[in-house]
DNA sequence: ATACGGCATGTAAAGGTTTACACAACACAG
DNA sequence: CTGTGTTGTGTAAACCTTTACATGCCGTAT
């Protein structure tokens, strides 16, 4: 006796002998309909196996509750867990989430912006850092749907951010390196673009500069986050006539270059020196050594920006316009007391 | 002059002076209107910045253009490049996709139907190896929707399948360490109920019998696949008499756990033994000695899948229920000419 | 007895499309 | 000059909700 259509609410209405507005109601506002009519309602849904029609509550309300995100690759080991912060948050809340894997492609981005303007998503989760291409053009401020910038902050843009405190991390991190002796340290990884690695750069020289040691500027190496910049940055190092003890690495993957780098050259490590990362990505317990490490409490990063987002979203005012969490030491087997 | 409301259809209709049923059709059936009308109208879109609502578009045709993804773990380094696969062929195809993280639960599996009987979303990529849970109760088979199994088949289901020909692989990575001169080969990783397992297995045994080779059932260790049982078995291997001069593990997660083990114990690797992994997850080149393994056609697996479950939604009679991909042998370091 | 407020429910509009059907204009064959 | 197709466009229904407003009823204060 099932019906080749799905059940509609007026299929539900008729059973239960009331109206559909009622039926609405029974389901939306509870408190607002009779006890009795109540559970007449209910079990019409029941027989029925009703569900309701999202597409057509989405156009009557506006609002489709879903969430895009924007990233640009999915794939990326730094990504994972916070997607799935992401995604346990706004499920818990009743919301989906569509992705958008941009590749940095500037017309894919624009093209994502479709979802947006055509209402099938609420609102914007920019693991980016930067705008979306294309956005400014669409219209007026006005129409900017709500977002919420994670991990890397959106430059000259007031749009809130959730990550990890990068600046205080690196301090942390280069804390201990100190706590091991170290006084040479080098940094690998300055940019002059990327704010994560220019926040991460100045918690290095402060926390240098509060131990009262003296930066050797020869020490401080661009690379762009790779692990081939990292091996490069390396094998750059060594032209010089003094090295330093102890590398600290503006993330894991600059790290593992720098490892890979030592290790060609038949150093024992943590031995002749030590290597610091930053982020903690999943195979930094694999390498060896195994890297020591800042990290990045990605599964919280993803459910606090998706808590920021949404409550955005559902109008509460959000005072917050930027959430730091912190990041954990992690010790494993790359960085040691300096021996020289 | 923007109006705070987007433009609709009618808006556009009103400025090119015809019906808004002209416009529908020169925007989707273009060759339906005269020339001379689909100009005014696109000059009227333009005009308005008008964009087509989808959810009354959604509503109307009863089609989302949207895929759910059913996954255990999106953040499993295993499932990333097969996601971008996914995103990028429904992406070019004018759908978007909807993530679904189960982390097997089956309540949650439960939950995430409703996107599929709410109409938000038109078919199913399953990469969890079973039906979702809740689905059979949901409805008559009739209500089913269109679903593509990937990686792990389904069993007991007619559903169509994409995934790297396990057996081949398994098949082509033994023969790799009998042309090394290994006869003593173990096999870590057996199951009794993962499909993919049971293949690979199967692949090895078929690789040793074909080189008359016996199989030592000593030799055949049970493993779930993940880095702390591969870990297990090499252990358990250790109280027995004879040992195997080469390790072929069910995956590499689990040929990590090989390695970690036998460095352990103080062996030089490859020297000693040799391992081989199947997958070539993304850190199996960063492990020492790095990882000689079967590389997954990950990105093609899911732009594959993508495209089949899209052919079956647009109606194409597909006739392929089963598409197998070759995985392509990596040669690394943790594999070597028998030397004992 | 009258007025009034609160409660439970119903009526109908609105949200923005797509598309079956109808219609008009025109060309062309008979 | 009539009948038949073809081409281009319009009218209106359908898709399924939510919700402002109206209605009717009951209880209570005046």
């Amino acid at each position: 006796m099932s019906a080749t259509k799905p059940a509609t609410i007026e299929d539900v209405a008729l059973i239960a002998g009331v109206s559909i507005a009622t039926v609405s109601r029974a389901l939306n506002e509870p408190g607002k309909v009779a006890d009795s009519t109540r559970r007449k309602i209910l079990d019409a849904v029941a027989q029925t196996g009703y569900t309701t029609n999202a597409m057509a509550r989405s156009l009557r309300m506006r609002r489709a509750n879903m969430i895009l995100i924007l990233a640009p690759d999915v794939g990326d080991p730094n990504f994972s867990n916070i997607l799935v912060g992401l995604e346990t948050e706004a499920s818990k809340r009743g919301y989906g989430i569509l992705i958008g894997n941009t590749q940095n492609d500037p017309e894919r981005e624009t093209n994502y912006l479709r979802f947006i303007s055509s209402n099938q998503a609420d609102g914007i989760i920019l693991l980016t850092g930067h705008l979306p291409y294309g956005l400014e053009a669409a219209g007026p401020v006005t129409r900017m749907p709500p977002m919420v910038a994670v991990n890397e902050p959106v430059p000259y843009a007031a749009i809130p951010f959730v990550g990890v405190d990068n600046f205080e991390g690196a301090r942390v991190a280069t804390d201990h390196l100190i706590s091991q002796g170290h006084t040479r340290i080098a940094f690998i990884g300055k940019s002059t673009n990327r704010a994560v690695a220019m926040l991460r750069e100045r918690g290095y020289r402060t926390a240098l500069a509060s131990a009262g040691v003296a930066i050797d500027e020869r020490f401080v190496l661009e690379a762009d986050g790779t692990t081939e910049s990292g091996r490069g940055a390396a094998e750059r190092m060594f032209v010089r006539d003094q090295l330093p003890t102890a590398f600290f690495c503006v993330n894991d993957a600059t790290a593992l270059g720098v490892i890979i780098a030592l290790s060609a050259r038949g150093y024992d490590l943590p031995h002749d020196f030590s290597v610091m990362g930053f982020d903690d990505i999943s195979y930094a317990s694999f390498v060896t050594p195994s890297l020591t490490t800042m990290k990045q409490p990605r599964l919280q990063i993803g459910e606090a920006s998706m808590d920021l987002l949404l409550a955005m979203l559902e109008g509460e005012d959000v005072q917050k316009r930027e959430i730091l969490l912190r990041s954990e030491l992690i010790l494993r087997n790359s960085v040691a007391l300096r021996r020289d």
